[in-house]
DNA sequence: GACAAGATTGACT
DNA sequence: GTCAATCTTGTCC
C-alpha cells in the first residue's frame, strides 16, 4: 500500500543531521491516540538538538537513563519531563548510537479538536492548544510512557504522517533556539525552524512575544 | 545524601 | 514584562 511507501520516504526524511531534518519535518502531521480518539496536528515549529556536539542537548554528556532513547534509531519518539511539570517530545534522527533529535515545539491542530480542548482546559483559543512544546504533549496526550515509540509504525500510539499536502516550501523561517541559556547556544546557530506567519507558532518564538534581544529570524530560500 | 539547574507555562501587574 | 510553580535529573562531596 502507499502507506508503506510513505513510511519509507519518511524514514529517509528523518535520517541525518538534526539541523537538516528539522525543517523537513515542518508540514508533516503528528498524530496520537487510537482510531476514533485520534488527535493530530501539522508541525509548524521545531528545534534541532545535536546530542553530544551540542551543549544545550540532554545528550551532551553521554547516555543516561533519561536520554537513552535519543541514542536510538531514527524515527523514535524521545519524551522527557521539563521543569517537573511539562512533557516535551523529540523525534530521533541520527543513526543508532549517536544522539540527535528534533524538538516539536508547535502544531497547527487538525483532528480531534474536542479531545484537545478537553485536555487543554486552560487554552482560551484553539491557537493556544499546541503553541508550545509542553502544550503539544498535553493536547496529544503524550507523556513519558510514549518515550521510545516508533513514529513510523502505523500501529503506534504516536505516529508521524506525510500527507504531502502540507508543503511549507519558501515559508520556513530559521532562527536561534529559545529557552536555551545563551552560553549553551552554538555561535551563529539558526537551529529553530517555523512556518512564517503561522499563528500556532509558540509565543516565545514569535516576534511580538520576544522578551529579550535575539537575532532576527532568517527566511529560508 | 544534598543541592542546583532546567529544551515551560500561565497568572498577575 | 515579570515571576512563581514543581520535580526530575545530574553533579558534587
Amino acid at each position: 500500500m502507499s502507506g508503506q511507501r510513505s513510511s519509507v520516504r519518511l524514514s529517509e526524511l528523518l535520517s541525518g543531521d538534526p539541523v537538516d531534518v528539522a525543517p523537513r519535518l515542518l508540514g508533516k502531521i503528528l498524530a496520537a491516540g487510537p482510531p476514533g480518539e485520534e488527535t493530530s496536528g501539522r508541525i509548524v515549529e521545531v528545534e534541532a538538538y545535536r546530542g553530544e556536539d551540542d551543549p544545550a542537548s540532554h545528550a551532551f554528556r553521554g547516555p543516561t537513563a533519561r536520554n537513552r532513547t535519543m541514542f536510538g534509531r531514527p524515527g523514535l519518539l524521545y519524551v522527557y519531563l521539563s521543569y517537573g511539570m511539562h512533557y516535551c517530545c523529540n523525534i530521533v534522527c541520527w543513526p543508532e548510537g549517536r544522539a540527535g533529535a528534533v524538538l516539536v515545539r508547535a502544531l497547527r491542530p487538525l483532528g480531534g479538536l474536542e479531545q484537545m480542548r478537553s485536555r487543554r482546559l486552560r487554552a482560551r483559543r484553539d491557537v493556544d492548544l499546541c503553541s508550545g512544546p509542553g502544550k503539544v504533549c498535553q493536547a496529544l496526550g503524550i507523556d513519558r510512557a510514549a518515550d521510545g515509540t516508533d513514529l513510523l509504525s502505523p500501529g503506534s500510539g504516536v505516529r508521524l504522517v506525510d500527507d504531502r499536502s502540507g508543503s511549507v516550501e519558501g515559508i520556513v523561517v530559521a532562527g536561534p533556539r529559545v529557552g536555551v541559556a545563551a552560553h549553551l547556544l552554538t555561535a551563529g546557530e539558526l537551529w529553530r525552524f517555523s512556518v512564517r506567519g503561522d499563528e500556532n507558532v509558540s509565543r516565545s518564538g514569535s516576534a511580538s512575544g520576544a522578551s529579550s534581544a535575539r537575532a532576527d529570524p532568517v527566511v529560508q530560500p
